[in-house]
RNA sequence: GUGGCCAUAGCUCAGUUGGUUAGAGCACCGGGUUGUGAUCCCGGGGGUCGCGGGUUCGAGUCCCGUUGGCCACCCCA
């Protein structure tokens, strides 16, 4: 074993596997700002207290915390987002704007055993939604003014997977609201102290048998028939149809109670991305109203995001009462269904993705004369904020050093001919011109604009 | 935190019942031929076989421990 090592549960990023990254971190900006998110960030420690607050002091074995030696205060690497964004609203909360709009990307950590799709290290973004738009007055005008604002977030989900290449039929928004499953669970007859522990039991579906699932809704009152239900989970829901029904269970109260959220979805036309799933409900306590997860359409992988409304956080940490819903979505599960897919592009295009590829390579024909004026050309040509490059290979060999030019995935060659003449061959179509050498940087600059 | 599987070159792997200085392909580096990304030829660097201990005349090979990876559980903010 080599003297030390990345610690467990953290990656070496190669060049390649840098690029891959920030083809996904850039692609979440875009669709931030496309929708018009603020990007902000905070500390990625804080004190630990501020974990416990929301979480108890059962998270702190899933944290990595610390105290200074010689310090008396303790500090955890965040796990999460939501705290600080909390805690940032909270102070400035009087002079934000409502809505306030923001997204961050940037590395969290959690000190959990790594396995497929979860490591110790990795990035989240975190898109957020605080406030609501339009002044709402009327119980009414506040619920509609919700369903909007959650719409509007998981639309720019949903806008992050469409520009990744990834279609409805490879993922799937799945879709819950805590209010609504509960009113409906209680006129099934399900009291509210008990449906905690229904929600958990719906949560761990996908890993038991089906008759175990069934046995365990056996205990609520509801017939394996009707188990059915949820054995499925989708709740079919059209706008056209609100008085939708389920031949076994009726789910009329529930259709009604996310109507303005499906609604919506059809006027963002997202719906096509969209399941409504009653076994949606999250781990989370805090959680308020609408949940969703994004999940590969065959169920592989774990989830690719998750999200939801929750209304009283912003307050839990000392601010203003502020309804609020957002998302975060990782960087290793996302990574992992983009290679299943076949969408994580090819080392050309992700160099271009980053804004690495380079512009031109510089060569000689390998005559002293010629050979003098590589450096010169290529000082020229980054002065001219070009991206260039030059062999540091001691052959002279035009074929090898083409190649190179080629493997770096540059646009242009110039091949210097002598103190007077340059060949500039673009490399993607092989097409070759002869440039005096004085004009060459000049005609660079002209093709690559082009 | 609990349990299972795995570990030989940068990558993919071979390595006989335990038997000499541990191999191949690809990749990388250098040289050569052909003035053009290819092909071809020659050469090279790289491994204390993840690490530590044990059994043995002898361990990449068998045993124990440890580290890391993968999988399931827990959890999933």
């Amino acid at each position: 074993m080599p003297p030390f090592q990345a610690p467990k549960g953290t990656r070496d990023l190669y060049p390649l596997d840098a690029a891959r990254r920030r083809f996904i971190t850039e692609a979440w900006r875009a669709a931030s700002i496309r929708h018009g998110f603020d990007e902000i960030d905070g500390p990625t420690f804080e004190p630990l207290g501020l974990y416990t607050v929301k979480s108890g002091e059962g998270i702190v074995s899933e944290l990595f915390s610390f105290r200074r030696a010689g310090g008396e205060d303790d500090y955890a690497l965040r796990p999460e987002f939501t705290p600080t964004l909390a805690r940032m609203y909270a102070a400035k909360a009087g002079s934000l704007p409502r809505p306030t709009k923001w997204f961050m990307a940037g590395p969290f950590f959690r000190a959990e055993r790594p396995q497929r799709g979860r490591l110790r290290e990795f990035l989240q973004w975190n898109a957020d939604f605080l406030g609501l738009g339009g002044d709402p007055k009327t119980p009414e005008e506040v619920e509609a003014a919700k369903a909007a604002a959650d719409a509007e977030i998981i639309a720019t989900c949903v806008s992050l997977l469409a520009s990744l290449g990834l279609k409805p039929t490879d993922v799937r928004i799945r879709v819950n609201h805590r209010y609504a499953l509960s009113a409906w669970l209680t006129t099934q007859g399900v009291a509210p102290e008990r449906q905690p522990d229904l929600f958990k039991l719906l949560d761990q579906r996908g890993k038991m048998p089906e008759a175990q699932f069934a046995a365990g809704l056996g205990a609520f009152g509801f017939s394996p028939q009707q188990a059915e239900v949820f054995q499925k989970g989708v709740v079919r829901i059209t706008t056209d149809d609100p008085q939708a029904r389920d031949s076994v269970l009726d789910l009329t109260l529930f259709s009604h109670a996310v109507l303005p959220l499906a609604n919506q979805f059809a006027q963002m036309g997202i719906v096509d991305w969209i399941d409504f799933d009653l076994t949606i409900v999250r781990g989370l306590a805090y959680y308020t109203g609408m949940v969703f997860e994004v999940h590969e359409a065959g169920g592989a992988e774990r989830a690719i995001a998750g999200g939801g409304r929750y209304d009283g956080l912003v307050e839990l940490f000392g601010g203003p009462a502020t309804p609020a819903v957002g998302f975060g979505m990782g960087d290793v599960v996302l990574a992992l269904v983009l290679q299943d897919k076949g969408l994580m592009p090819p080392d050309a295009s992700l160099l271009e993705a980053a804004g690495q590829r380079p512009d031109v390579f510089v060569l000689s024909n390998g005559t002293p004369q010629a050979e003098v004026w590589v450096r010169p050309i290529v000082a020229q040509l980054r002065a001219a904020g070009l991206h260039a490059r030059h062999t540091y290979k001691a052959t002279r060999n035009i074929g090898k050093l083409l190649k190179e030019a080629g493997d770096a995935h540059a646009r242009v060659a110039v091949i210097i001919e002598s103190p007077q003449q340059a060949t500039l061959k673009d490399l993607g179509t092989g097409v070759q011109t002869p440039v005096p050498l004085a004009e060459a940087c000049r005609t660079v600059q002209g093709l690559i604009a082009r």
